[in-house]
DNA sequence: ATAATAACTTTGTAGAGCAAAGCACTTTGT
DNA sequence: ACAAAGTGCTTTGCTCTACAAAGTTATTAT
């Protein structure tokens, strides 16, 4: 039922840093900056950049505390995010070859 | 057995309209250009400059020759090509989530 | 001869991605 | 108490990418 079609990839999903961003935080639903920078092994201006990117466009929440006197940025997925990942993985889908 | 890890995804492979291109050489084994331009649905000018991307890095090998007096461009995998891609496959599925 | 079409390529500009530098603290010596 | 080093980010500046628009070269239609 391939349709030969190319749907469109979300550009705001489709970067190497943005998708893992995105990836992890769909695994557990909440992370703070430094769990985000290892896992997606990026630096930290990279990071920050896009957590911005991302939060721009609704796709993740961004919340500012404290973890004892340091500040902390905590981050999640909103409902729009995780629709917006899912659909993208779709349309992913039309470009890969044929689930073996 | 998800390692947690992201492998790096091969940023020549990794755009939006390369994707395409390679999906469709998968398929096809060989496209003019007017075919991918209406499969990847893409501009002239796009198409030429990602073609010539994807010649550089000799993922593809682009045959130049003529239909009739009308020039023809013909694209297909290279062996080199086809590692890169199945390699991309491979380090795309550390982004998606578990199979299901 | 002129115009329209085909099949590209080149150019210009706006945006993305990155590392380095900057900022506002806090902690750790001394 | 003071300076130096560390933490947790954000901003800046440069380079590289992506795209559409314009250009090129040749062909077919009028």
């Amino acid at each position: 039922m391939s349709s030969g079609k190319y749907e469109p990839l979300d550009p705001v999903i489709h970067s190497q840093v943005r998708l893992a961003i995105m990836s992890v935080l769909i695994s557990v639903k909440q992370a703070d900056f430094h769990f985000l920078k290892t896992a997606t092994e990026t630096t930290d201006g990279n990071l920050s950049t896009h957590l911005s990117k991302l939060e721009e466009a609704k796709y993740i929440s961004v919340k500012k505390t404290f973890r004892g006197k340091k500040p902390l940025t905590t981050c999640s997925l909103t409902e729009r995010g995780r629709t917006a990942f899912s659909k993208y993985l779709r349309a992913l889908e039309d470009y890969l070859p044929p689930n073996k």
